[in-house]
RNA sequence: GGUGGCGUGGCCGAGAGGCGAGGCAGCGGCCUGCAAAGCCGUAUACACGGGUUCGAAUCCCGUCGCCACCUCCA
């Protein structure tokens, strides 16, 4: 079977095949690293890291290349305001502070590190390049009122609205930069001139003399730098569509490059119905996120709609997903649990097959494959991941090793695909952070002498001393729960 | 004005012409000393009105409502 993509250019789900057999090539937008990383950032993020990781599973070598933009309007703008201790920070510290933070939220949700992350101000040299290119193939012209901007010229590109299937005639007036010295309002910047009120350390030398890059010619230039002049994938959020893509699109044909064969938009998030926006005041950050829930309940709920559609974000959202993710991690425990009741081979089987690790392929149920391999219908790939828990849970309750070996295996495998097997590495820390080892041995230890104790009750059928040690443990955060094969107990 | 999308049971969320995905919550049952967990069962769901069809939540036409982009945005 072929894997099916939903192309926003061709509008249609096509079948899609990399340039190279066996290797694919995935641009995506990363953030402008202007303020704090929120939940949009993060779906963004977690979409493309599942995407990439299906390819892998899938037999692919991938080059994910996702850019970080720090330098534009916004962050020159936020290193103006004073701090709240009056201190104003450098344009590049502020930057840099950001970036940091969207790098610890993305490794604290196991969004695997790009191969590449490249930065614009390092890529300032490739954007000349590419800016003097168009200028030479006639799509592009230095201001007319004689300072350094230049602006791609809309009306010599007739393509000019393809991706968005926009008339030019019909769009509303560009305004990233003032209208000043540009031949038409829909013109946009490749290069802007530096201005007095900016720091000069905001302004690289050009032709044109001083400047910095205009919002969309980054990206042109690290797709190119990074994956060539044509490539399998560019991605990003909808809402980079238009101007943003549209105006990179333009850019790159103009040049004469091919550029991306296919465009991918994730949906975005909404809360009570409503886009999440700063103006709104209802931004949801990654942080507070990060608080509310496990960092593997937060991307189990990230990843729980399809990429496309809008994910709605309520109240009860988290918890939800931590239901539903527990029930998961449950069969793996109860899976564990009845491995060590297994005589050896058998309990070896067991305990390989519910290991953490590279994704198998081989080792996933059909219609997991079938639904990433359709447009990754993640919805339809966690309901295979419900029914092998189902089947799972059965066997154990049936004492049935094989099979539940052969269940824990397809459970295993699922998870390792979608980054969510709670045993992963990536996992270690995460909010018990600061419960170090000796700590949890010795509590271990005292948990176990009760458990021991209310056994020593049960057994004499005294079950008023068991119940009271059970809710003692349990006002605590210590649940208990009897199985075939003894007491276990969790952290509530 | 232009472009794109959405309206599915209490909630989240798939599907896209014919067996009611999956999860959460609820209810009943099995199991359990009781629980918990697990399993089994449990819903006259597809905005509205027409139409096409043997058959429509799914296709067509119309209506209503909501949203996004065209301005910085994942």
């Amino acid at each position: 079977m072929k894997q099916r993509i939903y192309d926003s250019r061709a509008q249609d789900v096509i079948d899609f095949a990399p340039r190279e057999a066996g290797r694919v090539g995935l641009y995506v937008c990363g953030p402008t690293v202007q303020s704090a990383p929120h939940i949009g950032h993060l779906r963004s993020a977690l979409v493309y890291d599942q995407m990439r990781r299906w390819f892998a599973a899938s037999g692919h070598e991938v080059t994910l290349i996702r850019n970080v933009t720090d330098i534009d309007d916004k962050i020159l703008e936020g290193a103006r305001q004073p701090r709240e201790d009056g201190t104003r920070e450098e344009w590049w510290a502020l930057a840099y502070r950001v970036e940091r933070e969207f790098t610890a939220v993305y490794d604290a949700l196991g969004v695997l590190p790009p191969t590449y992350e490249p930065r614009a101000t390092a890529n300032v040299a490739e954007m000349i390049a590419l800016i003097e290119r168009l200028i030479e193939r006639g799509h592009a012209y230095p201001a007319a009122d004689g300072s350094a901007s230049v602006y791609f010229d809309t009306a010599s590109w007739p393509a000019y609205g393809e991706l968005t299937r926009q008339r030019r005639e019909q769009m509303e007036d560009a305004a990233d930069s003032e209208p000043v010295g540009k031949r038409d309002p829909r013109d946009f910047a490749l290069w802007k001139a530096h201005r007095e009120h900016e720091p000069l350390s905001a302004s690289w030398p050009s032709p044109w003399g001083r400047g910095r890059p205009g919002w969309h010619i980054e990206c042109s230039a690290m797709a190119t730098r990074y994956l060539g002049e044509e490539f399998d994938i560019h991605g990003g959020g909808l809402d980079l569509r238009f101007p943003h893509h549209e105006n990179e699109l333009a850019q790159s044909a103009a040049a004469g490059h091919p550029f991306a064969r296919h465009w991918i938009h994730n949906g975005l998030v909404n809360t009570g119905g409503q886009k999440m926006s700063k103006s709104l005041g209802n931004s949801l950050f990654a942080a507070d996120l990060l608080r509310r829930a496990r960092p593997i309940v937060l991307r189990y709920f990230l990843g729980s709609a399809h990429y496309r559609s809008v994910l709605e974000f309520s109240d009860t959202s988290l918890d939800e997903a931590a239901a539903a993710f527990e029930r998961i991690e449950g069969f793996l425990a109860r899976a564990a649990a009845f491995a060590d009741a297994l005589d050896d081979e058998a309990a070896t089987a067991l305990r390989a097959a519910l290991a953490a690790g590279e994704p198998r392929a081989e080792a996933l149920p059909a219609a997991f494959t079938a639904a990433m391999l359709d447009d990754f219908a993640i919805p339809q790939a966690l309901a295979a991941l419900h029914g092998a828990v189902r089947a799972g849970n059965t066997a154990l309750d049936a004492g049935d090793a094989a099979e539940a070996t052969a269940r824990a295996r397809e459970t295993a495998a699922m998870l390792n695909v979608l980054g969510l097997h709670p045993a992963d590495a990536v996992w270690a820390g995460g909010s018990t952070a600061g419960e170090d080892e000796s700590a949890a041995a010795a509590l271990g230890a005292l948990v176990e002498q009760l458990a021991a104790e209310r056994a020593e009750a049960r057994a004499e059928r005294d079950f008023a001393r068991s119940d009271a040690i059970r809710d003692r443990l349990l006002a605590a955060g210590i649940a208990l729960e009897d199985t075939p094969n003894g007491t276990r107990w969790s952290l509530t």
